[in-house]
DNA sequence: GTCTATAGACGGATAGAC
DNA sequence: GTCTATCCGTCTATAGAC
């Protein structure tokens, strides 16, 4: 008789939610955020129009939410796996190396899983790193806080020597690089026909980067200690 | 009689494109693309909301325009730099950091070129490096490709020892590190208080991003060696 | 070359039936 | 919770007077 009644029991309550948040991810991913529309979104997740703004209230809400389901979960894993690696070392500081694949481990792992989605995120979320919406930046500098601030007690206490601008600029060096190296795609392509699979292959950009930044992070102090700024 | 001419005579013939392209730059910088309008962006200009169209074509071509009038000339500028290092180097290999140094230094004096709009544009260029529309990608591409080349070919030349793919990746490191830098203007400010006025410091940030750019460059290989691709 | 006016499509959001 | 229908604003582009 109620025929409603059991078509909800196939469909979990939260599906459409998902199935939102999964079809924004990928849209954001390939056309940005002003060029999708709500229309298209919502076709591709098989849902009616008006649930996105029965389920989040606004374009902007449902773009918060795509990042806070996938970066909440990102920080807390890199901060669990540097409580790890500290009790591990029992009060000796931690290697630059490891706090480093501390680091870039939670993304490298989610760009592995193109199924689940987590590859459109981790390119979608190298890119907004400089999106030009002011309220979106600070979104993501919100939810990343206090990870960054962790890191960067962790990185001050393997690197007691390194003058603590100095270190704040190399660390922004460090997301420069992994933001970019996540999210672009064509420039390796450009440079030299690179073999498509090999810019997913997680352990050997893992491998790539540590290099790269552990080098970076530890370079001899520029000389250019008489351009003293004024007061 | 023809107060027309005269008044013609004052405004130089290009003046409503070079207008129509600095409010460009200025708007999709701040904006973004898609969320700046022809009508905010020829009222900014002072220009009739038709010129636009007069001048470029469509809105599309305008977004060309504003990357080909800098970056012809700043990638003819990087190649000259190039051209007289090895001029004056006569045949012997050039440093590594020399290379950096004349790759970076192109954007980073534009970066101090606050009243030219010059600032604006190189935050907008190291954003549009990964930018979601794959035309405006190809575009960048396509206007670096000369430089790209040139720069490969140096860096070869000055490290030899290098693996090939390993050398298109630590360049793709590069691009990253330098466009994020130059793109965000967060992130610093997030990690610590940074002095607003460093930002724009091109000699302090050339002494630091060669330095650790240099490092990263000539890091010890990976020795995941082990990880070898299938055919 | 510059302007006004407008065409014509599409955007986000919502009211109200079911 | 889900759906249809629709409001109303904004967009790019262009026609045609000057």
């Amino acid at each position: 008789m109620e025929i409603a009644v059991s078509l909800r029991q196939i469909k979990p309550p939260h599906e459409t939610r998902t199935r939102i948040l999964d079809a924004a991810e990928e849209l954001f991913m390939l056309h940005g955020f002003e060029a999708t529309s709500m229309r298209q979104l919502t076709a591709k997740a098989g849902v009616n129009l008006a649930a996105v703004n029965y389920h989040f209230g606004s374009k902007d809400a449902l773009i918060e939410a795509v990042f806070r389901r996938r970066l909440d979960v990102m920080n807390a894993a890199r901060i669990a796996e540097l409580d790890r690696l500290e009790k591990e070392a029992a009060g000796r500081p931690l290697a630059t190396a490891a706090i480093i694949r501390a680091f870039i481990g939670a993304g490298l792992r989610m760009i592995e899983d193109a199924r689940g989605g987590g590859r459109n995120f981790i390119r979608l979320l190298g890119r907004t790193y400089t999106d030009p919406q002011k309220q979106i930046r600070s979104l993501i500098g919100q939810l990343y806080a206090p990870a960054m601030e962790r890191f960067k007690g962790a990185f001050e206490r393997a690197l007691p020597q390194m003058p603590r601008d100095e270190l704040v600029w190399r660390m922004h060096f460090m997301f420069g690089t992994l933001a970019y190296t996540l999210a672009a795609t064509d420039t390796v392509q450009l440079i030299a026909g690179c073999k498509p699979e090999d810019r997913y292959d997680a352990r050997l950009l893992e491998a790539r980067l540590t290099a790269f930044l552990q080098a970076g992070l530890l370079a001899p102090l520029h000389e250019a200690k008489d351009v003293k700024k004024a007061a």
